[in-house]
DNA sequence: CGCCCACTGTTAAACATTTCACAAATAGCA
DNA sequence: TGCTATTTGTGAAATGTTTAACAGTGGGCG
């Protein structure tokens, strides 16, 4: 085993993963199968898999129902996260009224905005909270990942707030990029920067 | 200059472009300065920019306003572009209500559902028509991009409704991946995959 | 029990991207 | 004009990732 996993290779996993939920009715799935379901190939799926450890069975396969097991607890989805949103705007209420997350084990328990108008409503059972709140309440909960929803002007100052409350993982959607220290894990889902990549593509495709 | 160039490269450019609407008041920038306002580094900054051209002066840096046109023209945002959206939901309600992408050049022009429920409800100042009209309105007014924020289930077919519309970028938000041509551009975001991103990361950390 | 087959795990090669280090270029100034 | 300070642009090296090829392993079967 190779001791240096590349990123990349940690959202394939999911990927081979809900390959995996669709391989019902069988007990055994080769990577050859696992590379037409995900379009990766054979030899990247294998890699992949010996990335984390040694799974399959030469001769048969990947063992289906083991393989699952071994990502979930690879990947941690074996248990359950909270996860606390910042920001109940459009996208923030959206978000939070998505069902899917739950299925995954990643749970909303706590969201926060600094408005009055959305302070003390309550979304999908979670009652929104000031966000002078925010650090007590991630720290009474020991809250591991957070949500960032809010405008670009505040995002800096929630991160540092989610930081020292403890927060080690950060989805961010404000464009900007928040500093964090190298032991918090941030994504930043820019949605801005991904229709610029399209728009390179349709400019240098035609012209 | 290089001719082939890292599909990284393109939304560093983005950064970098935003890195310069923050410089206001000097005419030149180093990439010295560019680094540190962007965290990449200045070798990076320098190698990502000859990617694209030469727009630097030696002994002085960049212009900070020629390399911003230039980036603009590089990315295609000095144009406007038309943008239909699929699937008029939680998620795609908010997306709609955004203004930010309209500073950016990209302007939804149209939206569509399969619901009637949604059919006919008019947002944002548009009007969500029947997914069966798809076709039709997309080839009308020519769009060239597309998100789509539908179900998982309806997302593949979607899809193929709008490849065979013409549409030669999309941004897809269900979780699955669709199947598309070589010529068109295709970009997912798949919340539930970075979330469990974040969790493998804890999980690593923590044992 | 031993052979064959199918498939994994892995070594090595190919490919891609980033970093390093410096020659070449320009501005500014005496 | 010639010299110096500065910063670009870019070969070359280092690093990282993917693909290819196959040796080795285990299972099934005669
Ligand atoms: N909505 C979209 O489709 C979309 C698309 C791309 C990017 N984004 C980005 O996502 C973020 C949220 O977008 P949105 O459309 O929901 O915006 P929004 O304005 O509807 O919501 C932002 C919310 O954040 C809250 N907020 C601001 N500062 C805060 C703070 N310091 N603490 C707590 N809450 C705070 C505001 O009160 C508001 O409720 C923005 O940064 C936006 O740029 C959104
Ligand atoms: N809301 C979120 O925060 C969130 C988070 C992660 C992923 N997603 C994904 O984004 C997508 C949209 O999420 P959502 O929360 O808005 O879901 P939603 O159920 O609120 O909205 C989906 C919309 O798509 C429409 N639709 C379904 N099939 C269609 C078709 N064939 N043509 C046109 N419209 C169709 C539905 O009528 C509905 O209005 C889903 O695939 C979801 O898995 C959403």
């Amino acid at each position: 085993m190779l001791n240096k996993i590349p990123q990349a290779a940690v959202p394939r996993l999911s990927l081979y993963y809900r390959a995996l939920l669709e391989s019902r009715g069988k007990d055994y799935i080769s990577s050859e199968e696992l590379s037409k379901l995900t379009n990766f190939t054979a030899a990247q799926v294998r890699r992949d898999l010996t990335y984390f450890g040694q799974f399959g069975t030469p001769g048969k396969g990947y063992a289906i129902e083991g393989l699952k097991k071994a990502i979930v607890s690879i990947l941690g989805t074996d248990k359950n996260w909270d996860v606390a949103l910042v920001g109940v705007g459009n996208l923030g209420t959206a978000l939070l009224s998505y069902r899917g997350f739950e299925q995954q084990g990643f749970r909303v328990v706590c969201a926060f905005d600094s408005d009055l108008r959305k302070i003390g409503k309550t979304l999908e059972g979670i009652k929104v909270q000031d966000t002078t709140e925010l650090e007590a309440a991630v720290k009474a909960k020991n809250v591991q990942i957070a949500i960032v929803a809010t405008s670009a002007e505040g995002a800096q100052k929630v991160v540092d707030i989610l930081i020292g409350s403890g927060v080690k993982a950060i989805l961010n959607f404000a464009p900007i990029r928040p500093h964090v220290p190298p032991s918090v894990n941030l994504l930043n889902i820019d949605l801005s920067i991904e229709l610029e990549r399209l728009a390179y593509f349709l400019t240098k495709s035609s012209g």
